[in-house]
DNA sequence: TTGTTGACCTCTT
DNA sequence: CAAGAGGCCAACA
């Protein structure tokens, strides 16, 4: 039948053209997944934001939970995803559990000068990067 | 196969 | 203002 199906990507500011992420689960196939990837891998350096946020971007703002649950293999795929760069709404970083060392991601975090205390990150919203925003939907 | 869990967010009472 | 429930998609038992 007649497979009108085009992928014209173009359309969007992400390049969502690496189907070789690996998921945990050994899936190649587009998903949700890989897209979050790629919008954590975009976070520039020195910058955070939040599961909410990419889910947003995607276009399902209900689905922060699936960002979460996707940087659980973020660890296990190529090349790495900042994962240090993502934490909740609240600032806080409710993922560093998850992380090799329950103080990585503060570290990681020191590292690109964004200071944390009490799990909480400094001047969140300063630091606060937007896909939506920052990639412009335009 | 179904049911529960999970690094969340938003709305409603 | 605070607490509770709903909702999304995917992996695991």
């Amino acid at each position: 039948m007649a497979k009108s199906s085009k992928p014209q990507k173009t359309a969007k500011p992400v390049t969502i053209e690496k189907p070789k992420a690996v998921l945990p689960s050994g899936r190649k196939d587009l998903s949700f997944f890989e897209q979050v990837y790629d919008v954590v891998r975009l976070i520039p350096k020195g910058r955070v934001t939040s599961y909410g946020a990419i889910a947003a971007y995607l276009g399902t703002r209900m689905s922060a939970r699936m960002v979460g649950w996707a940087m659980n293999g973020a660890h296990n795929i190529s090349p790495k995803v900042p994962a240090h760069r993502v934490v909740n709404r609240n600032g806080m970083l409710s993922g560093k559990a998850h992380f090799a060392t329950p103080t990585l991601m503060e570290e990681l975090l020191a590292k690109e000068k964004i200071f944390v205390k009490d799990d909480i990150i400094q001047d969140f919203k300063t630091k606060y990067w937007d896909p939506s925003i920052e990639l412009s939907l335009d």
